[in-house]
DNA sequence: CAATAATTGTACCGATAGGTATGGAAACCG
DNA sequence: CGGTTTCCATACCTATCGGTACAATTATTG
């Protein structure tokens, strides 16, 4: 039974950050997938113990989707904020720019969590995989309705489809993770920015 | 010492298929990544014990290269033809074409073996990793000759950076390799080739 | 028919995977 | 202070990993 006060909880207290913890298992599943990332090189990377993990976070899965829930809402937020741009183009280079400079920040691995965090693996990463795939389904889904919204808008025009444009531009954006993921410096994945951007149906 | 006529080998013949066996193991390789794929899971599938494929193939890096090679020179042996075709926009569309083919075909598992195989992952299969980016670099810098020959034969305007127009098809293949990961069908990404190829820079 | 050479199946190897039992250590409460 | 609650650290669990030793089997060669 614990006690909800923060300030005063009963027993001792943990020795660790969570939200500095779940930064680092982040970077080694961002580094190594799901399934790349073994127990030892989290808590080596946490510098926890293995039982404090569990203690703190639950099992490998449970872990993942902590440090993916940090991801989203941390270096992937820009996705959230893109949607709020006041004109489509301006949707689509918000996108495309966050997303040059997220999969070549320097101080985290090259590529995108949603993508290389699995995206082919052996049965025990199959949930995880499911799940990353619908992430970013949803995500395209919420980029098409704003394409929807913008199209009655009357700033999108009638020749764009605008579930197709959702779904050509988050191709591009994942094509430049697995470019990241390759070792892809941040000046070459802005050239493709560059040339997508002058080559928009709109 | 074994006598090179093939047919008449000394020794307890091998009882299975060479090419069959690294069919059945690249369907595996493709589908569940590099690590993801286990001994157990490609000696089930192959139908074959794991000293005989120990034994045929060497360790199971050498066992996905030699898979790897017969993805390369079957499904995958479009994108060395795209190269021939007269034109860039014949080269490309071709590309594309074959990409959304390949990504989606019935009787293979979604997507392409040099994205998934090993995109990100552990200690284990950090060489196949390097040498599966080495690969994708080296489509793209073929690709990229192909336009310069193109430009200094006129096919290309001036205004198109053939470095950069191949980085931005080749992004695009791998996005379409991601969503087919991910599930897409074949129709949807038919739908991306057409808006890329409606919107190319030439 | 031996003798030889290669493959096969079984059974096993050490290492590591993810996950946990347990007892002591460190904080709070009264 | 004693009692309670929680966390930490060591050491261990079973299952599976990639890889192999060994002997039986099946062919060719003489």
């Amino acid at each position: 039974m614990r006690r909800n006060k923060s300030s005063g909880r009963l027993g001792r207290p943990r020795s660790f950050d969570i939200d500095g913890a779940l930064d680092r298992a982040l970077q080694v599943f961002w580094r190594k997938g799901y399934e790349g990332a073994s127990l030892s090189d989290l808590t080596k990377a946490v510098g926890v113990n293995r039982p404090s993990l569990y203690a703190a976070f639950g099992d490998k899965e449970a872990l993942f989707r902590k440090a993916l829930d940090r991801y989203l809402n941390g270096p992937a937020a820009y996705t959230q904020e893109a949607l709020n741009e006041p004109t489509v183009r301006a949707v689509i280079e918000r996108l495309l720019r966050g997303a040059a400079d997220l999969n070549t920040a320097q101080r985290n691995p090259g590529g995108c969590l949603t993508v290389q965090g699995a995206l082919a693996c052996g049965a025990a990463g199959d949930s995880i995989r499911q799940e990353l795939a619908a992430y970013r389904a949803a995500g395209e889904a919420a980029l098409r309705r704003r394409f929807q919204r913008a199209n009655s808008e009357g700033d999108l025009p009638a020749t764009v489809n605008p579930a197709e444009l959702a779904r050509y531009v988050v191709t591009i954006v994942y094509g430049m993770a697995v470019q990241a993921a390759g070792g892809a410096t941040r000046d070459k994945l802005q050239n493709v920015v560059e040339m997508a951007l002058r080559t928009l149906p709109l």
